[in-house]
Order: structure tokens, then sequence, then C-alpha cells
DNA sequence: TCCGGATATTAGACAAAGTCCAGATCGACG
DNA sequence: CGTCGATCTGGACTTTGTCTAATATCCGGA
């Protein structure tokens, strides 16, 4: 299955979300490329091609994406957030000095032994994030 | 064994940091509250007493703590960064509405099943973090 | 087709966290 | 006391992200 323009429509409307051509376009840089991105990087691609999508709007986005379950949100580097558009359960692997970030399947990840969450308190998930460095 | 400003001299020594005015009231801050800190609350906490610490002295000060490994940074909020005295291995428990943070002791923890990683890399790290939130 | 309202987009001002630099200050030692 | 390297400092600057008020777009009904 491709991520054509058009199929971005359907995808945006079946998670609720009116696709208007500036959210068809954020939609198709995030998931043409399975790829986690900043949000300057989604302005940088999406002002590559013909219309000029404006700051705001980008951010507008990405938080609507994200309220509506669309992408989720990876938070390793203090500098910048990133958006990934795989909402199945997994985990990452984060090359420090690179800032390249790639998905862990969560599939054969066992993670036990938790201690009880205080009272009244639910799970929102569970971030697992590897660190890794290039040996020197 | 009180985190005493003495003592804290003697401890920036046993991590290699020359122990001035400065570090010691910031090793102070972090290590009397054993708490997660962010760069500026550590630096309203320094300067309620006397002697005034500049902005760059503190950010400067807490780099120099976390290469020297005197403190772990924890990232769960885009907007800022904590600083964490606590480096026994610990992973963290972040209420996402009040955004408290607190520690996870490792020593029950279990996390199997991650893959081989990738040729010429080796582990700095693995951050366990479960966001939590209250049930309405 | 034209209108009106709701929804979406925009530029640009603003805020907050963090970095950088050149000059001032400190403190150890001779 | 004077020197020198290490440290500290104010303040300008950068970057990421937010906010706002004005404008544009879309869509259903007359």
């Amino acid at each position: 299955m491709h991520y054509t323009r058009d199929n971005m429509a359907g995808l945006l409307r079946s998670h609720d979300i009116n696709p208007t051509h500036q959210r068809i376009e954020i939609a198709h840089a995030l998931f043409s490329r399975q790829e986690h991105l900043s949000a300057d990087q989604v302005m940088a691609v999406v002002n590559t091609r013909h219309s000029e999508t404006s700051k705001a709007t980008v951010y507008n986005t990405l938080k609507l994406f994200l309220e509506k379950g669309l992408v989720r949100e990876v938070i390793v580097d203090p500098s910048k957030v990133f958006f990934d558009p795989n909402t199945s359960p997994h985990h990452h692997l984060y090359e420090v000095d690179s800032g390249k970030l790639s998905d862990i399947d969560a599939e054969h990840v066992v993670i036990s032994g938790l201690p009880p969450l205080p009272a009244g308190m639910v799970t929102e998930g569970i971030d697992l994030i590897v660190r890794v460095r290039r040996t020197r």
C-alpha cells in the first residue's frame, strides 16, 4: 500500500480529521518516508513543494495528529521533539552522536517487575529508549 | 549521611571536579533535596541564598556534572530537562498532568527480548519512562 | 449563484530554554 | 604582592514552540 496524497485523505478522515491541503501534505511528509521527523524537518519537507505552509499550521497540525492518535511523540533529545508515524507498540533506539532514531518492535520485548502504580493513576504509555553510541 | 556543603566539596573532588563556591551550592541544591530539578529550578534555589550565581554558570556546571557522571539527565518533558542526583540504576514515573517525576528502583525490573544492537554500537543507557495520568 | 458561519491558515510578535563570548574575578603559588 | 590559568559573569543571541488577530477557505441553504 502506497502513501499517496489521495490515500492520505482517507487516512485523515478515518481519524476524524478534516483533510485539508496542508494536512495532506504534512501527513504525506511523515508517512511516505516512514521516519521520525521533527517539526522543522516537516516544515522543510512540506515547503520544498510549491505551496508554502506556515510554521503555525505545521505546529497546529502536528498537535492535532497527536490528539487524534495519528502519530506519536518521541522525546529523546532535549532540543526537539520527534513525530513518529508508527503508532503500533514499539520502542526506540537512539544513536546519541548522530541523532538517528529507529524503531524496536515491541513484540518480543517484555518489561516485568514494575511496581504497582500509585492509587488513582492509569498508565498512559511506557517509553523505552535504548541510547547507543558508536565504539571508538 | 547528610549533604552538608562541606561534604559536597569531597563529593566533587571524588568526581574530579574542582570544588568552587558556585559548584558547591549547585551540588548542594541537587543533593540535599533528593529531587529532580530543572536548570531554572536549580538557579532559583541557588539564588535564594546570598551570593548570586549566573545563568551561564548554572548551565555550565550542570553540563560539567553530567560529563563527570555526578548527575543524570532525564528527558521527559519537551520543554525542559531535569537533572537527577540519583545515578544508581533506576527508571522514572512521570505524572503527565502535574509534571511530577519520581524514581522507580531498577532492582526488580527486568527488560528482556531486546534485539541485538547494530554492529559497532554499545549501549550508553536504557531509559524507561512510565507515563501516568490521574483517572477522572 | 450568493451569503453566512464555521473551520482553517497565516504572518509576525512573543516566550522560554539554552548557548556563546569577551571581559572581569578568583585563588593558588612563587 | 603579582602572575596566570581557571572560573564566573552579564548580556546578546539562537532555537523551538506558542499566541493572536486578521484573512482565507469551505460548505450548506435560499
